[in-house]
Order: structure tokens, then sequence, then C-alpha cells
DNA sequence: GCAAAAGTGTTCTATGTACACCCATGT
DNA sequence: ACATGGGTGTACATAGAACACTTTTGC
């Protein structure tokens, strides 16, 4: 074992049979936001271990799938949606011997951001997929997820809190068109703070390709109709959007 | 196979001999300051493929081992060192199924910062391991590395460029007593740019807990003696160093 | 004294913050 | 009319950029 395990792609000899048997999974950490509130994709599991746990989606690589495209495929296959232009982020890769007790599970982690709108309800077809929000999981009195997948939870959320900052991202969480207080929104709710809608504004439309006017207006309820936008084909922000800290009003509820 | 890959461990069935092998390995970035050029460890391959073409360090990840154990056990087999405080950060994994011609190997990037003074030579003792200078490597004309190294080795670089800016991470690649000088220039070499010292140094000192000032003075040649700091306790900077463009003169020499 | 590198002072400007104020719609 | 949310104006504070200037050593 000491002799094989030193062989390598670097080294001289090579003999992947005196390795046991390793798997390689995804894990998906898919965010929308509902209701103003940041909130990712469960599954239930109906098997032990972590029976009637809550869990990340996920699955086996398949052998002829880049990790990416194994991502894309179990996104579709526990959804029923088959979005383009979902992009899946690799958030980092989890590999400690003891993170699955029935064997050697290395898994994959990606991030996903989601529009609300035209999502059917997980949970209606697949009756064991639900919307849970971010801030009843990642707190003391939160029901534990299966696995290590309270970390992966939290890193993906981190990530995606990072990349608001100097990334177009926030634009994911929207649909085609939108408003700048709908993007403020997105700021507000992954971020759990309150941002200052006018300066907020002015820092949207100061970045080049950030969003482009629309030359519309919605017409909602109340309030003055608000111009429509959609995204620009900019990616990072220059100077980057500075974080609130979150606010108290906001920060559990 | 269809219906062993929708197995997993969110899923009902598991069954992994319906899988075949997939080793995971884990490579390194191991970048230090040789000269006032950021450098990379790499190690000339002795067999095929890519015989005699330069590849990053690495190994495969054994059974009872976290992956970022695996990068610190292989670290310390290939330089002969056991520094410790060495931390290794994960990069990314690279699962393409095509990525290694033999089988299918799944490899986690870790990348490492050194210090320049107290490291062997790489080559003294193994004789097919160098320091390379990054801009002769990520340039059209260097000589490509085997498998897709050269893509980790971009991420990884891109990776410690973007922490200087928001991390204390630049006092990893400094001894452990240095001058604001010292820091300045590993600023420097990394985004290969030229700082304005007097700013650097406001910079510096003006964020709590980066540097510790020692009230000792170098004893150099010529010029001023220059005060000593250790690192601080610090590890995020508030707010971030602001990254220059790359001056032409540092650009490629 | 002079060169060289370290360290301080100062001015200018860019950018974020706070808040007052006006605009356009529904009821 | 007035409430509500959208959008603009403006004064202030913070912090980075640029550069002049002083300090402390070796030769």
């Amino acid at each position: 074992m000491t002799q094989a395990a030193k062989t390598g792609p670097g080294s001289a000899t090579y003999d992947p049979g005196a390795f046991p048997a390793v798997a390689v999974a995804v894990d998906l950490v898919v965010l929308t936001i509902r209701a103003g509130r940041l909130s990712v994709l469960l599954i239930e599991r109906g098997e032990e271990p972590f029976k009637d746990a809550w869990a990340l989606p996920g699955g086996f690589v398949r052998p002829d799938e880049t990790p990416a495209q194994s991502a894309e495929r179990e996104f579709r296959e526990e959804t029923g949606l088959d979005l383009s232009g979902i992009h899946f982020e690799q958030i980092a890769t989890y590999g400690d011997p003891q993170r699955d007790p029935r064997m050697r599970v290395i898994s994959i982690a990606y991030v996903a951001m989601l529009p609300d709108l035209p999502l059917p309800e997980p949970g209606t077809d697949a009756s064991d997929a639900a919307w849970w929000v971010i801030d009843d999981l990642l707190t003391e009195d939160g029901p534990g997820l299966a696995f290590d997948h309270t970390s992966i939870l939290n890193d993906g959320v981190e990530r995606v809190r990072a990349k608001l900052e100097y990334t177009s991202l926030a634009c994911s969480f929207v649909p085609e068109r939108f408003t700048i207080s709908d993007l403020r929104r997105v700021y507000e709710a992954v971020w759990n703070t309150q941002l200052e809608p006018a300066n907020f504004r002015r820092k949207v439309l100061s970045t080049p390709g950030f969003v482009v006017a629309l030359d519309k207006t919605t017409s909602n309820g109340v309030g003055r109709p608000a111009e429509l936008f959609r995204a620009g084909q900019a990616t990072q922000l220059q100077p980057a959007m500075v974080r609130a800290a979150p606010s108290r009003g906001e920060d559990k509820r």
C-alpha cells in the first residue's frame, strides 16, 4: 500500500488497483430568493443513514461526465427544470474519510443562483423536496443537515455573499426584466442588510455594463412606476459594492 | 448503469461496484518569491505520458487521509521539508474525464505560500525538481505543463493574487521577521506592479493586527536601517489593499 | 558630503454616506 | 389629496494617489 500510494501521475509506476474504491459525487447548493429571504433547495432523505434528515441534492459523477455536467444533470433530474443559462460554480471539494459512513465518498460541491418566479414549487410532484430559508438553517435552533451538508451550505452561502460584492451575480437571482429595486432587494436578502435606495441606484447605474435600460416601466400597484432593466454584459464590478453589516431588524425572524 | 448512476447519498439504493475505478489525487501549487519574482515548484516527469515535461508535484489520496493531509504529506515527501504552519488552501477540483490519458483521475488542487529563505534548492537531492518563474510559464513562449497543470497553475496564481487584496496572506511569503519594504516587494512580485512605498507603509500600519513592531532595525547594507515587524493576528484586511494594474517595466523580463 | 533606502507630511481627488427633496402613480 | 415607492441633488466624510521633504545609515 505504501508503495502504491507513492505512485501517481508524476511517478514511475501506477497501480490504481491497489486503492480501495472511491466514489466521486456532486452536491448542489441551489439558492433563490423567496419572499425576500435567501432560500436553498433541500431533499428529505428516505433511507439510512440520516433517514428523514434534510440534505442537499446531489449524486454520483458518471464515467463520461465532467463534474460540472453531473451537477447540471442532477439539477434537471431533481427539479424537472431544463433552464439554460444556469451557471454552476464550484465551491470546494469535501473529502473527509468519515463524511459518509457507508464508504469513501469525495464530493465536489457546486452553487447556483436562480430567480424566484418561474420555479415549480419543489415538494409538489416530488414530495420530499422543499425550499428552506437560510436563516432558519444556519442558526443553532435549525435542523442539522445530513452528512457534512451544513458545512457545504455555509461555504456556498458565504461564496455567494462574497461574489455579490465584486461581480454582477445579483442579476442571476432576478427575472430577465427587473427594476433597480428588485436588484437592491437581492442584495438585502443575501446580506441581511438594508441598503440606501438612492446610493444603490447610482452605484449600479455608474458601473458600465452592469444593467441596460429597456425604456419601459413597471405598471405595478402603488407608487411611481419603476424603470425596467436587463442584465448587462459586465461580470466584474469595479469598484466593488460595499457590503454593509447585517442589520438587527433583518438578522433573524 | 443508468440505474446505478441515479443512486447516491440521497437515494434509496447504492451500488458503488457499478462504477469504474476513479482515482483521487492532489496537485500542489507551491509558490515562493525568489529574487523578486513569483516562482512555483515543478517536477520534471520521468515517465509517459508527458515524459520530460514539467508538472506540479502531487500524488494520490490515501484511504485514511483527508485530501488536505495528502497535500501536506506529498509536500513533505517531495521537498524533504517538515515546516509547521504551512497552510494549504484548496483551489478547485479538476475532473475532466480526459485529463489523464491512463484512467479517470479527479484531482484536488491546493496552493501554498512559502518564504524564500530557508528552502533547500529543489533539484539538489531530487534532480528533477526546480523553481520556475511564473512569468516564464504563463506566457505563450513558455513550456506547456503536463496534463491540465497550466490551468491549475493559472487558477492558483490568480487565487493568491486575489487573496493578497483582502487578507494578510503576504506575510506567508516573508520570513518571521521582516520590514515593510519586504512586505511591499511581495505585493510587487505577485502583482507585477510598483507600489508607492509611503502609501503602502501607511496602509499596512493603519490596518490593525496586520503587522506588529519589534522595536528593532535591520543592519543591512546601504540606506537607512528599517524597522522590523512580525505578522500580526489579523487575517482579513479591511478595507482591502488596492491592486494596481501590472506595470510595463515589470510585466515580463 | 553624497547616495540610497526608510519614513513623514500634505494636498488633491475619487467614492461612499446621509439625508433632503421632487416625481409619478393608485386609491 | 395623500400615501407610496421611484428617482435626483447635495453636502460631508473617508481614504487612496501623488509627490515633496526629512531621517539615518554606508561609503
